[in-house]
DNA sequence: CAAAAAACATACTAACTAGTATGTTTTTTG
DNA sequence: CAAAAAACATACTAGTTAGTATGTTTTTTG
């Protein structure tokens, strides 16, 4: 019971390409067993229907990325301004599972599958809360340093911060060209600035 | 041939809320003849295909309405900080042409057909860029008037509260819940006073 | 008002969709 | 190593999709 497992894995990260590029309800599953070269059998042997596909997508590729990529680099740096700003350059601009052509894959599957479907609903709110509160914890925690105002809401910052960075990475999307990021984090900077 | 215009028009704002609420891949051409009683014959009479149907969206209905509901506004005030202020409150709590649980259908367009459907990147950038440009007009005048900090740059500021126009629209349809927008008009306020 | 054109209606098609029924092969385990 | 279970394969189905072929009705125009 191990080969399965990587079977599992395997079919759950080419289909994640395809979605993550073509999108969700465009994506067929006859689209993805031809590239996993699995066949309709073993695809639903290890997954019911697509939708339970999709969900293990969000819980077990896009989580675990969350937490490695985007809530990690919080957590490793004294001031949580400077994190907030080097975290969202290099997510723009370095970190290379994410296309500046398909933008934010939680953001995608939430336009496509909200407010329809409510375990995918569900699913892309527990991914989104778990990057709010640490994004929130950080930059209490550097106010308690003095390293961010205290009459700073911590939370409206995430929020401002968070949807930016959805906005952004839509606009990215649309113009096809990571030029557009550069005003922004120029503007992200300027107003985390403000904040100290 | 006035008739002709009216079913035409019809048919459009029919369709753009079934779009608008489901998306544009999975509302079919027969849920449109349906919600709209025409019969195919006639839907084919006033669109060759779909594509065109959802271009006719963009550049008859969302561009008018951009030009009424966001840059005019825009224009109708000295301080363009407090106009922008004003009509993210205005876009987010008051207008009631925009739903929250279906997020902003310009930003909905952009990442169900971008990059892939060249035609409707290019429909969709024009529309942006119109509000684009002339955000970046208002914030220029304002700064020729003092009420803006020489020192700002306007198009940098345009990118920044465009981008998070888009993020929080899709942070509501999540949540299905303008409480969201809250923290967001806060800090946007916050944000645009920093400027002045 | 009649001919022509515009506007609409009906019935169909071929391709694709998620999912299933029923197998065979491979792996695990006593 | 044999029986059992897990993993995979093939062929099919019923429903849906955008679009078309071929009509009829309505409106416009000389």
């Amino acid at each position: 019971m191990k080969k399965s497992a990587a079977t599992r894995l395997m079919i759950l990260q080419k289909a994640f390409e395809l979605i993550y590029a073509k999108g969700y309800q465009t994506t067929s599953i006859d689209d993805i067993i031809a590239t996993t070269k699995v066949t309709k059998g073993a695809f639903y042997y290890h997954f019911k229907t697509k939708d339970e596909m999709g969900l293990a997508i969000i819980n077990e590729l896009l989580k675990p990325q969350l937490t490695a990529g985007f809530i990690e680099p919080l957590q490793n740096n004294e001031n949580p301004l400077d994190a907030i700003y080097q975290l969202m350059q290099h997510l723009l601009l370095e970190n290379d599972f994410l296309k500046v052509e398909y933008g934010c894959p939680a953001a995608n599957f939430t336009q496509e599958m909200t407010p329809w479907h409510s375990d995918f609903s569900l699913a892309l709110y527990e991914i989104t809360q778990l990057w709010n509160t640490h994004m929130i914890a950080a930059i209490e925690k550097g106010q308690q340093n003095g390293l961010v105002r205290p009459d700073v809401n911590a939370q409206s910052v995430t929020m401002f911060v968070m949807s930016s960075y959805w906005g952004i990475r839509n606009f990215g999307k649309l113009e096809n060209s990571k030029t557009v990021y550069l005003p922004y984090l120029k503007e992200l900077k300027s107003y985390l600035d403000s904040l100290r």
